[in-house]
DNA sequence: ACAAATATTTAGATTTGTCTAAATTTAATT
DNA sequence: AATTAAATTTAGACAAATCTAAATATTTGT
C-alpha cells in the first residue's frame, strides 16, 4: 500500500464513523485537502484493490478487508501518540502531526514491540481506543466523571463548567487536559471520589466530578 | 526534500566516505537500485538545490549545504536504531531496515526529545557515531579491546581469533557482538581488564583482550 | 594516438497522484 | 414535473521519479 492509499483508506473508515457509513466524495476530498476529481480516480483504484466497494455516484464503504487496513493503521497512530507523550513528553495536543508520519511506517515487528514497550495501553493521549493486533477494540464514551465506575480509567477530555473558579481548581491539583484518570473509589456518604493521577491519589468531591469529562473504554 | 532526494544525499555522503570524495553515477545507482540514468536525472535537480557540485561526466561531491542535511539524516537513523535497540529489544542486525524508514520522519522536537530519551548516546549499535544536533562527531575507530584507554566504551563489533574455544568463551561470559563494552580498570601487572557489560562488571585477561575488536569513538 | 570498452547523459515513454475544465448524474426547489 | 443547484465523474494535462534505447564523453590498452 502506497502512504497515499493508507491515508485514503484511514479517512474512510473516519468519515464512516468506525465501519458502516457511505461516505461521499466530495467529504474524503475535503478532508485529504484535494479535489474531488483526485479522489474519484483514487477510489476506483482502491475499488481494484478490493479495499472498498463502490458503485458510481453512490459513495464508498469500506470492504471487510479495508476495515482491516484501517484498523491497522489506527492502531499505529494511537501507539506512536501514547509513545510520544508517555516517553518523549510530548503533550497531549502536540502528537498528531508527528504521528501522522509514523503511522506509515512498515514494520510488524517494531508495532508488536513498541505495543509491549508501552505496556500494552488501551486507550491513546484523547481517550480514545487503540485497537489490538488482530483489530479487535472497545467503543469508548464521554462521561462524567462521578458517573465512571470504580476501577475504570480515562482520558480527561473536557469540563462542563468552564468557570474561572473551576479552572484554577483544576489547575491548583495539577489536572489537565489529556490527564490519565483512574477511579481508586467512591464514598457512598457523599459521592466523594478517590483518584489516581500521575500516580497520586487525590480526593474529589462529587461536585468537582461531575463536571470533568473523560473518556473511557465501554 | 523528497524521499528520493534524502535517500540519494545519504548515499553520496557514505560513498564519498563522509564528505570530501568525488562520487559516480554508476556507484549512486547501484547502491539506490536504480539506472544511471535516473540518476543523472536526479543529480541535475539536487544540483539545481544546491546539494550538490555537478559538472557533467566528472562526477558529484556534497555541498556544504548537502553535508549538511547529509549529517542530519544520518543522525536521525542512528538514533533510531539506539532506540530499536535499548528499547525495543530489536538486536543490532535488525534495525537497519527499519531505521532506514524512519529516519525520513520530519520532526525537530522528536529528534531532540528522543536523543534526550536515549540519554544522549554517541555511538549506534554498529559502533558507528551520532552527529550532534549541529552536525559535530568524533570519527569512529576500531581497536582491539586490549588497546582500549581505561573509561572509554565501544561496540563490540568483532574477533581476531575466530576459534572455536574463544566463540564458546565469549558465549558463557554473555558477549556477543553488538554488545556496548566499558572498560572500567586496567591492571598492570598482567594486562587484565576489567570492563562492564549490560550493566555487570566482569574481569577478562589480556589475552582475551586482545582478540576482540570494539568500534570506539576517538 | 587511436580504437575499443566503459561511463554518462539525452530523448522520449511510463506510472502515480494530482489538477482544471467540461460532461453527467443525482438532489432540491418551486 | 421541470428546472436549477450540487455532487460526481470523465477527459486531457502535468510534475516527479523512474525506465529503455540511443547518443556522447571519457578512459584504457596497446
Amino acid at each position: 500500500m502506497t502512504l497515499s492509499e493508507e491515508d485514503y483508506i484511514k479517512i474512510i473508515y473516519h468519515l464512516g464513523k468506525g465501519e458502516q457509513g457511505t461516505v461521499s466524495t466530495n467529504a474524503i476530498a475535503e478532508k485529504m485537502e484535494t479535489k474531488p476529481s483526485s479522489v474519484s480516480d483514487m477510489i476506483k483504484k482502491l475499488s481494484e484493490k478490493g479495499l472498498v466497494n463502490y458503485k458510481k455516484y453512490q459513495g464508498v464503504t469500506l470492504s471487510e478487508y479495508g476495515i482491516k487496513v484501517a484498523l491497522s493503521i489506527v492502531r499505529k497512530h494511537r501507539l506512536w501518540e501514547v509513545f510520544l507523550v508517555e516517553k518523549l513528553e510530548f503533550s497531549w495536543d502536540e502528537v498528531h502531526e508527528v504521528a501522522e508520519q509514523l503511522e506509515h511506517i512498515k514494520s510488524e515487528k517494531l508495532i508488536d514491540m513498541l505495543d509491549k514497550h508501552l505496556g500494552f495501553p488501551q486507550i491513546d493521549p484523547h481517550g480514545d481506543p487503540i485497537p489490538s493486533k488482530n483489530g479487535e477494540f472497545k467503543k469508548s464514551i464521554k462521561r462524567l466523571l462521578n458517573e465512571v465506575p470504580v476501577g475504570k480509567e480515562g482520558i480527561c477530555v473536557g469540563v462542563k463548567d468552564s468557570s474561572r473558579a473551576f479552572l484554577k481548581f483544576l489547575d491548583k491539583n495539577k489536572i489537565a487536559l489529556g490527564d490519565s484518570i483512574f477511579v481508586v473509589d467512591k464514598e457512598e456518604f457523599d459521592g466523594s471520589l478517590q483518584i489516581k493521577i500521575r500516580d497520586v491519589d487525590i480526593q474529589i468531591s462529587n461536585q468537582i466530578a461531575s463536571n470533568l469529562y473523560l473518556r473511557i473504554i465501554e
